[in-house]
DNA sequence: AATAAAAAGCGTATTTTAAACACTTTTAAA
DNA sequence: TTTAAAAGTGTTTAAAATACGCTTTTTATT
């Protein structure tokens, strides 16, 4: 049989891969979590050689018997110890040079964390370090387009999703909630009307807790309601922060 | 030398592919046209065993020395016998048990094109048809969901990327953009408020030609000045349909 | 013990954008 | 010459985004 997803029968797959020559596929995440107001990534130090010392994104290949998005969770699982996380397909990097000396394409995805939840010792026995996004160091390989990539689409997709509370602790407090859209729009946004805004989506349950670590007053904290959230959106309403 | 893009030094690539088992990289291309009104996709009826008359997208494995969307160009004009397409990474594709018989991951490409530019002859020659979309049959494999997600890119895309133009002659009335436009989203829109909109973008530049096909009365003929939506760009424009 | 400072929280006015709707013009065909 | 069908030009109304003012609460400071 041959594969069904040509195009055409006049190749075989014979002529597209010899026995040494190879096309391997690979998986790297880029691994969001947002801390103290900034949004943070988590990269990793090759202690290797080649290469180390170079910061990268974490991958691993993709093994035959596992799906593509099978390899990105078990990459995120061995470097945090976290299983639910948000994860979603960016975007896939094929060019012939991206790596010397292997053919290999990646299959990029992002995921978004609470950084408090993570295995830290893990993690730490990795070499992985969360770095603030702007004083983020150059990566090896095709990796930093890859991060501003992803970055593009998190934009993009917070604006219509209510991703952002995936990055967030159960409990948040609006001004938080804010520092973290500000940092992923990389802009300002005035406090009374992100307030109303978000308020009147009405998926946030106020809770009868004041977080105090942020001001002196103590904001109230809310959490994310999903139910409700599924519910609206379900009934055809237009969800955009 | 690993490959960097393998996040620990613990497995070597022997452990992931021997020389027998093979992961298989394709590309699949949906190929959208528009044409009397109607979103049309271009797809291809297998006419060599097995699976043949079964309707499916054009692809073709990606060659060890090209890039993946290079690999998509190529199917591109293979089969149309264009070279300047519309064309972008649509989402890629990569569960084990998608193409039976071979494990093989899809990187699925979108295209746009004028459906009377194309070579009909090769096009025929390939047995590939133009079908309009709600009429579109059951496709092989995973394919209808790679059109069904590529649609819904396009849709979101439309939305703030000029890229409906992509889809008509050079020269076209306001009422075929909007017909394109109501076939994208699925819905119709107001004439005169879509008119209004589209004008105010300033990047359609009016003919002194009538288009008659389309009433007696004829429409003028526009053409879309990307040049000046350039320039809209970089003033930080934002550009909305 | 009064007060300043800093963030939280509530409200209103203004501007911009989207949606709804009415009418005139043109021209080929009946 | 009448009619029908689409093109084209408005206006009015509703909704959403933006801008901005002021009060409340609390700790740190004088």
């Amino acid at each position: 049989m041959t594969p069904s997803s040509v195009s055409t029968a006049q190749h075989s797959n014979k002529d597209f891969y010899s026995e040494h020559d190879k096309l391997y596929v690979a998986t790297d995440c880029i691994i969001f979590g947002f801390d103290q107001g900034d949004l943070k990534l988590l990269i990793f130090k090759r202690r290797v050689e080649p290469d180390s010392g170079i910061w990268s994104l974490i991958g691993s290949f993709v093994k035959l018997d596992e799906d593509v998005d099978e390899a990105a969770r078990r990459v995120l699982k061995e470097i945090t110890g976290l299983e639910e996380i948000f994860l979603e397909q960016s975007k896939t990097y094929g060019k012939v040079e991206r790596d010397p000396g292997y053919r290999c394409i990646s299959v990029a995805h992002y995921a978004l964390m609470r950084i408090k939840d993570h295995d830290k010792e893990l993690t730490a026995s990795y070499g992985a370090f969360w770095y603030t996004l702007e004083d983020l160091p150059e990566l090896a390989l095709d990796h930093s387009e890859m991060v501003k990539d992803a970055l593009e689409k998190l934009k993009r997709r917070a604006r219509y999703q209510p991703i952002g509370f995936e990055l967030l602790p159960e409990k948040f407090t609006i001004p938080q909630l804010q520092k973290l859209y500000e940092s992923i729009y990389q802009r300002e946004l005035d406090p009374r009307n992100f307030r109303k805004k978000v308020l009147s989506l009405k998926v946030l349950v106020k809770l009868d807790e004041k977080d105090k670590s942020g001001s002196k007053r103590g904001a109230y904290l809310y959490r994310f309601d999903s139910e409700k959230y599924q519910k609206l959106l379900k009934s055809g309403y237009n969800f955009e922060i």
